[in-house]
DNA sequence: TGCACTGTATTATGGCACTGATGCACTATG
DNA sequence: CATAGTGCATCAGTGCCATAATACAGTGCA
């Protein structure tokens, strides 16, 4: 239903997604404000507000005048949070659906091969 | 990630659900625009919105001056549409970050009892 | 020291979606 | 015809988002 999403947004879940599946590791130096803007074709400070995130989480650690590095242990901690997250606040809800619309966990396992 | 939906929106889930539940058949006629704005403590022009979608989708008849009807067969019709949408849209993606963050079907299963 | 690179703060602007108030067109009823 | 109930169109206000132009503060390096 609803698939928009604002653009820092976006930004916040492409960096999620690639420290997730390890492209970044814990200290590792992220791309630079403007770096990342240039490549995604977006404003520099739509990626600061995006950034911004991360440091409110505490999974970043900023140099001043030398970028932003993953945090020690902020790996797992972000899984760790996702996993939570969708736990405790997305699957009820995806399950109530999937009940009201008459589909069950077993209709979906036979997808996954 | 994204809880906020707009007022008109949730009105649509809230009709959607009500007659996917049962509660409005083949037929039956909605409450008004007016009235349902009331009990949901929402603006009529708001509700309107929300029945526009009902209307744009082929769900409901509208009878100027009358009210609004439930279609012929949108019962089926609409539940047919949300399972579709969430076999398409909605169960990749959802399958997709569980498997990013770690998390299994078969961890979810036993949760339904 | 000078330079080039970092992140950040400020202010302003335009666009867009959501919401709200009013009035109009239509219909059933008496 | 009169009335009260429908849905609906128009206009305006509000807030969030994205962008922009600057300026500032900190760091690494030649």
């Amino acid at each position: 239903m609803n698939k928009k999403q604002p653009v820092y947004l976006k930004l916040f879940e492409t960096i999620s997604h690639a420290i997730l599946d390890g492209k970044y590791k814990d200290g590792d130096l992220l791309p630079s404000v403007r770096a990342f803007a240039s490549t995604q074709g977006a404003n520099p400070l739509t990626v600061a507000k995006a950034y911004q995130l991360f440091q409110d989480r505490g999974l970043v650690t900023v140099k001043r005048g030398v970028g932003l590095f993953v945090a020690n242990g902020a790996v797992q901690k972000l899984r760790n949070a996702e996993r939570q997250n969708f736990i405790d606040n997305s699957w009820p809800e995806i399950s109530k659906h999937m009940h009201r619309i008459g589909i069950e966990l077993s209709d979906l396992i036979e997808q996954e091969g």
